[in-house]
DNA sequence: GAAGGCCTTCACACTTTCTTCAAATATGAA
DNA sequence: TTCATATTTGAAGAAAGTGTGAAGGCCTTC
């Protein structure tokens, strides 16, 4: 493993050319990186530390959420789960198995690296969490789980996904193309206005009224934009 | 070569069909795309600048990583190689040579032109506003959004390009002409003097008396200029 | 194999914006 | 100053974008 001033990363992935491909990445960005290909070696390197775990949940011999879990009841390590778009997915709520972000398959592995930086530099804050308006809006990655005004909300995962891309920027516009690219992943081949109707249904879930959202608002020709203020966490 | 609103892609392919396919699918989102069909001719075009490179492996006169180095020696600009899909080993070399992505033959047109997008949005400053004359008026591209005194304006997305355009050139006439094909699109057929009603609901918005015009001057037979002095940001 | 959850698509109503036009006003040249 | 040409403007129909409910498909669970 290279020396890697910035961090050392643990990949967990049995697909050898997304591992490569990804650790080619990351070493560029100044990372040392690790790899294993199924869940025994990984869990034989854990006893080294790392600064970061990206985890793909189809593993050929452990269920990667057993490992996440696993992972997660030891260390306060950040996890970024790999989910292809499917099922998967479902999982990952409902288990609430303690991930810190996950990233759809197929992913940019720009945006993969860009997201592990995020990470690291919150590295002190606990956990991965949002919170907006004094507390009205609170988004808990590890949880999967978002309440308003305290009230805990059944989103889908779909919906969590958008509400967790358009509240990380908050303010910027992100079109229906960027949408269905980071929440839908890249292979997408569907029709764009889907991402309305599930910005529809989550607003049905997160506004007062639906007709005049407070956190997800329409940019006319453009897409979708989240206003909120960030509380401190 | 079509204008390329978006940026200007170079692709480097000898077959073809997949070239133009991919032109095709290019342009319709936009970009300007630049076609050659062996290393020798992609050698030659990259005198010009572009913003991404497309680049087939396989090429009649060239071995396609050399070209890679080679590209990567005098610049940044992304590199998404091309790879069949039998060779396998190709795909992780190219990027050790510092391809940014690879996309495995046969491709979808469509997960390509997406590809692009994300490099190319990764690549672009990440936010960039402009300031003029001590704050009196902010444009927020990210967050498409105009501030006049601290006071947020609502502009359409036609207003919003015209004033975009006007002032990342202070100073500079730009005619009716100019102004339809970069804001109404170079494919625009109606008739030019719509820029006038576009340029009328601007100035009521942004300017304090709409005669006397401070930011959008009218230079009478030719066209628009905007004026202001940009601030530091 | 029925039920339920989720995603996607579609059609239609609705909203917002764009384009065009014609009248009014302004400009520059003779 | 006068004339021909350019520009501004308000209004209105045309066009484009968005919200929504419902239907169908796929998958998982019971």
């Amino acid at each position: 493993m290279s020396p890697g001033k910035k961090g050392k990363i643990l990949i967990v992935e049995d697909e050898k050319k997304i591992a490569d491909i990804t650790r080619v990445y990351l070493e560029r960005d100044g990372f040392g990186v690790a790899h294993a290909e199924d869940g025994e070696t990984a869990i034989k390197l854990l006893k080294d530390k790392f600064d970061l775990i990206i985890l793909d949940l189809m593993l050929p011999d452990i269920q990667g959420e057993d490992l996440c879990t696993m992972i997660r009841k030891d260390s306060e390590v950040p996890i970024i789960v790999l989910t292809a778009k499917s099922a998967e997915e479902e999982r990952v709520k409902g288990l609430g198995l303690g991930a810190d972000d996950y990233v759809v398959k197929p992913f940019s592995p720009r945006e993969l690296v860009a997201r592990v930086n995020a990470h690291l530099r919150r590295t002190k804050k606990a956990s991965f969490s949002l919170s907006f308006n004094g507390g009205d809006l609170k988004i808990d990655v590890q949880k999967h789980e978002v309440r308003k005004k305290g009230e805990p909300l059944t989103l889908t995962p779909t919906e969590f996904k958008i509400l967790l891309t358009l509240s990380e920027r908050p303010e910027a516009v992100m079109t229906r193309y960027q949408l269905v690219n980071l929440v839908l992943g890249y292979d997408f081949e569907g029709y764009e206005r889907t991402i309305d109707a599930h910005v529809k249904n989550l607003r049905q879930k997160i506004e007062d009224n639906s007709r005049e959202p407070a956190f997800i608002k329409t940019v006319y020709g453009l897409g979708y934009k989240f206003i909120g203020r960030g509380d401190e966490d």
